[in-house]
DNA sequence: CGAGAAGTCTTGACTCATTCAAGAAAAGTG
DNA sequence: CACTTTTCTTGAATGAGTCAAGACTTCTCG
């Protein structure tokens, strides 16, 4: 994954390839779970004068676009990640914060199917796992 | 349910019995779903002079006791509910934001078990279906 | 290759849910 | 009923995220 991998995910995308969405595509991929201001600074790494506004718009447009995916934890700012579309959830430490990748427990696209689904059509099922990370469970 | 049951409620968390927060409480119960902002309204309604601070703080009390729950999905501001200990689950209008609930779907306690929890001990798996709400399915 | 249109970025101000703090008031205890 | 502790009121502060206007790139097409 280099920057020309990532030029090319915004172009297949049709999205107009600018620095600052380089940039933080490649933050992004760079920081799993990282929030907007650890977004913002490792942007900044690569291109130093990135406002913050450029990287939320960046933010935004590649959610939408679906190469990046945000996850906002109860509690917890906005954080972003570059794997997307494998239908994996989260586990969030309840003491320190930290999040990591779980694959879905029930087979595979399991959760989807709720049992009375009110007549919503769903698109998305979201699963977050609340628990204490190994480092936290220690020092207890 | 009435105040009395609500007081029962409080006395049996050992919570110290207030009117702002029997009046939350109320309010919660008979508004699922609603937002801070709404709480507020509807606990004034009970006890006019209730400042936001004590909602605030009685909403946190109360969701630290288990009795009643809090929702955060993405893009929305805390929500609150008093159906709580049941496992169930939530669909969310991507359009209107309108909340329903849902029971979970493969059975129940389901999703608690992760595939690999990478040494998370986990206690609670909270699911956010993702979607449209019939109202805005129609007038698409 | 060069100009034009459309989409992005910079700068800087602003919103608003939520939190913080200090003193006043009420709840439970004996 | 007086005491201790917890909770509430008031009012100000915080900070992630948004809005807006103008300057600047990017892509397109001649």
């Amino acid at each position: 994954m280099d920057q020309t991998d990532f030029e090319q995910q915004l172009r297949d995308a049709a999205l107009r390839v600018t620095r600052p969405r380089v940039a933080v595509l490649a933050a992004v991929h760079a920081h799993p779970h990282a929030d907007t201001e650890s977004v913002i600074a490792a942007a900044r790494a690569l291109l130093p004068d990135v406002s913050h506004q450029a990287v939320y718009d960046s933010l935004h447009t590649l959610t939408q676009s679906g190469l990046v995916r945000s996850i906002k934890p109860a509690g917890s700012v906005a954080r972003y990640e570059t794997r997307t579309g494998d239908n994996h959830h989260h586990v969030v430490c309840r003491n320190c914060g930290s999040i990591d990748d779980v694959d879905c427990a029930v087979g595979h696209v399991p959760c989807l199917t709720a049992s009375d689904s009110h007549g919503f059509v769903i698109d998305e099922a979201e699963v977050i796992y609340w628990g204490t990370c190994p480092g936290c469970s220690v020092r207890t």
